[in-house]
DNA sequence: TTGAAAGCGCTAACAT
DNA sequence: ATGTTAGCGCTTTCAA
């Protein structure tokens, strides 16, 4: 049996209140007095019961993330990893533990609600797959300690965090016209995929802003997927005259985009420059290597973690929304 | 303030011994008593208080997986997630919760030691990236719950699970002489890179059953990335006679495998066929959809968690290892 | 079939 | 500066 308290109490000849003082270093303690409980905890190899602590200050020390995890998400969706680790980081720092729950949307009210009651986590980071209206209600009703990962997308109480696919979608566009690209295209996802959107409407308002405007011709909407990048690419170099840019709307796309120019015998950088989202790890193995806007979706984890900590020790605390920025990674797609 | 037992004991007119009875099934209590307690949670909302009863019945209900998670983890290692994905199930299941450590080898040995120490998990279930002789002889003289995950590479005490990818090797030659490629090339990774190496381990020891021996041209190791496997590919084209079919031994090597044979005008499974292992969800969106030796990692995790409730069921329980089958998944880079 | 009571190991208010 | 003591909420043995 492992040492407790009491035996180091006994050991040091004082109270197990004094020791309880010295390990939590508040309160004062003579040193001799601490030194002397150092010392029997050194000898009995002692260890402070966390669950006896834990339950003792009613709380757990642990935060739980909850998303949908499906099929291959890791890859598919590898920021949804990132983030996990970026959580994990901040909350290790402060001692914190972080636990995984794979549930959806239909399930999530329920466990968090059971969660809570039994009182076996702090608080929750929730990924915006599974949020609901019904969530919204029960995390504002029972002031549950919460943070949502991605915006939603109906009038809430949420805290949330989030990303600008916009703002990248401009910073893409302001990148190429700087590098002497004159003439964009966008090859799109499919119309509902909001991602995609955003950052269209990002470059549209940088062109917008240059006076110009982006051809039907110069626009296509596809799905997430290699050929259908491949596809969109060899429709938008049938126009009249062929753009110098490709803007693609994620990796996927611009992988088909790639192929589409090579099987054109068009140069990438010199005779079209590509740019695509994300930096995934594919972007830097398949060649040549894609210029890229990226997010730091570990970073998003990260600030999640805090944030989340903060609101464990101030329930009141209300943070409504946090955007993180996208950085430009140059590569050899472009220019 | 949330309903406790003694509320519910009150209400229903019996002790709190009474409530725990019913609330855990065990011994005997009448159905009237029973009933009233029942009605009581209910009218109360009465949840237990988790810390509380781990903390009595001294477990957590807590597994923690250990890993080293880099940088783009997800992606790069997609096993890992889908790992965890199956571990969260099996655990789930049982009611346990599952905790993720990033953490390196050097790290490992402490943080067991500690989080064991102040009983903060019942068990926990290791990446084989972060074990360590230190921590073999930790865990067996302590006799911890865990599972290792993949085969430890030096003499252990410990319990492991791991894939068999000189299997896998096997099944892919078969599959290809089966189909009635005769002339197969590998396309290897590092030579230190044990994943590849065991591959053409199996591979080899079909092809000496159909007594054929690889020829020189017919391998060439590089390293994991799409240039590289480009790069050989061209170079095994430049033998004598051209292989039909070729073996990846991973999917970024397929990619370049797959880039350099339509390079050189080959026609993809009529001219050669190609086959990688690891159903990475790029081999489906890659054209053409790769043929794979697929593993099912996911159900590693499964297995991973259902072994290690077992284990902390019944401490002494020892099982060595535990290998999981390879499935062909036939798709078009093979006729 | 039920209840009383002694823990589980630690914290923190209060007293000294 | 240190000790006393009453919890924290549930489980479980033992007696009734």
């Amino acid at each position: 049996m492992a040492a407790t308290m009491k035996d180091v109490a006994k050991l040091a000849g004082t109270s197990t209140a004094t020791v309880s003082k010295v390990l939590n270093g508040s309160y004062a303690i003579s040193e001799p007095t601490a030194d002397r409980v150092r010392q029997a905890m050194e000898e009995l190899n002692y260890h402070p019961n966390a669950a006896a602590r834990n339950f003792a200050k009613q709380s757990t020390r642990c935060v739980v993330f909850l998303a949908e995890l499906g099929e291959n998400t890791g890859f598919s969706n590898p920021h949804m990893f990132e983030i996990v680790r970026g959580l994990e980081h901040a909350l290790s720092e402060k001692a914190y533990s972080l636990i995984i729950k794979n549930i959806d949307a239909a399930g999530a009210c329920a466990y968090i609600e059971q969660t809570m009651g039994t009182k076996a986590a702090d608080g929750f980071v929730i990924h915006a797959s599974v949020i609901s209206e019904e969530l919204d209600e029960l995390i504002y009703k029972e002031s549950i300690p919460h943070l949502v990962i991605g915006m939603p997308h109906f009038t809430n109480h949420f805290c949330w965090i989030d990303i600008d696919n916009r703002l990248a979608g401009e910073m893409a566009a302001r990148y190429l016209f700087q590098r002497g690209y004159q003439a964009l295209a966008f090859v799109a996802g499919e119309d509902k995929d909001e991602i995609s959107r955003h950052r269209l409407e990002g470059v549209l308002s940088v062109l917008q802003q240059h006076d110009v405007i982006l051809p039907h011709a110069y626009l296509r909407n596809g799905v997430s997927e290699c050929d259908s990048g491949y596809q969109m690419t060899k429709e938008i170099l049938k126009a009249d005259r062929r753009p110098d840019a490709m803007i693609c709307a994620n990796n996927y796309i611009a992988y088909g985009c790639v192929l589409a120019l090579r099987d054109s015998g068009l140069v990438i950088p010199h005779d079209v420059g590509v740019i695509t989202f994300d930096d995934y790890p594919f972007s830097q193995i398949l060649s040549p290597r894609l210029t890229v806007i990226g997010i730091d979706v570990y970073d998003v984890g990260v600030q999640a973690g805090k944030q989340m900590i903060q609101k464990i020790r101030k329930p009141n605390l209300y943070i409504q929304s946090y955007i993180t920025m996208p950085t430009l990674i140059e590569r050899e797609s472009t220019i």
